[in-house]
DNA sequence: TTCGATGTTCTACGAACATCGAACAAGAGG
DNA sequence: CCTCTTGTTCGATGTTCGTAGAACATCGAA
């Protein structure tokens, strides 16, 4: 049994259109994405979403899979980044897009990051 | 019974970004919006697909519900047209990248036009 | 009015998906 | 060594989706 250690990135060209889009057709992914937009690469522990830890990994996973984000672990921790220089020489224009459109209607709000201090 | 014989075209405001990259996460439905990107209207005798006309149907009420494309009765003939202002006024530069990405890898490219044509 | 063409809707079904909790694996720190 | 933290994987479940066929509605034409 192979343990299936390696997060599998797809190559630039191994990206497909629908993987995408289907990837960012989810409000929790689109949030995530957009959390990750500022280039910075977050840690699992910062990431504040609605849903349990299982489905956070599985929605990781989908991102990954699409080729949107890469992931790195590092002793137990995990972090992601987001592929933008990647994305935008597979997809001219098509990220950009997509995070305008959702700035606007402010799609997956319910995504934040665990800046916020615990609440006193 | 009320018969919803209203093709229920999403306002511009009425528009999600979710729905829209849903509908568009589907290779037939791309290959039918690149169809249409020409801007031209066309009828759906004209449209080529390898799906039955039942599926057909339900893929065109997706793309309408989703506000990617108008569709107008005129006898017992359909016709559907893409709504590009109105696309792009809503979510700037996101459907012209989705064609282009839509194009570069020829999704959605089992769909096709009644090239042929008129039997007699 | 009857027939044929054109779409829509209903129903059904398997596949895929989102979600969760529980069990598991791998390091980090005592 | 043991324990805690962190993330993955494994069922299980309920939902949505893509698909097709059959029945229905509508219009034009004979």
């Amino acid at each position: 049994m192979v343990r299936v250690k390696d997060p599998q990135h797809p190559e630039l060209a191994e990206m497909t259109l629908t993987d995408v889009m289907a990837a960012l057709s989810d409000p929790i992914r689109i949030g995530l994405v957009r959390l990750l937009s500022d280039g910075h690469e977050r840690g699992w522990g910062e990431l504040r979403t609605p849903v349990s830890k299982s489905t956070l990994s599985h929605h990781l996973r989908v991102l990954r899979a699409a080729g949107l984000t890469r992931t790195r672990q590092e002793g137990t921790r995990c972090y992601v980044v987001l592929r933008r220089e990647d994305l935008h020489a597979r997809f001219p224009g098509l990220l950009d897009a997509v995070l305008t459109a959702a700035d606007s209607e402010d799609v997956g709000n319910q995504v934040g990051l665990a800046t916020g201090r615990p609440p006193t």
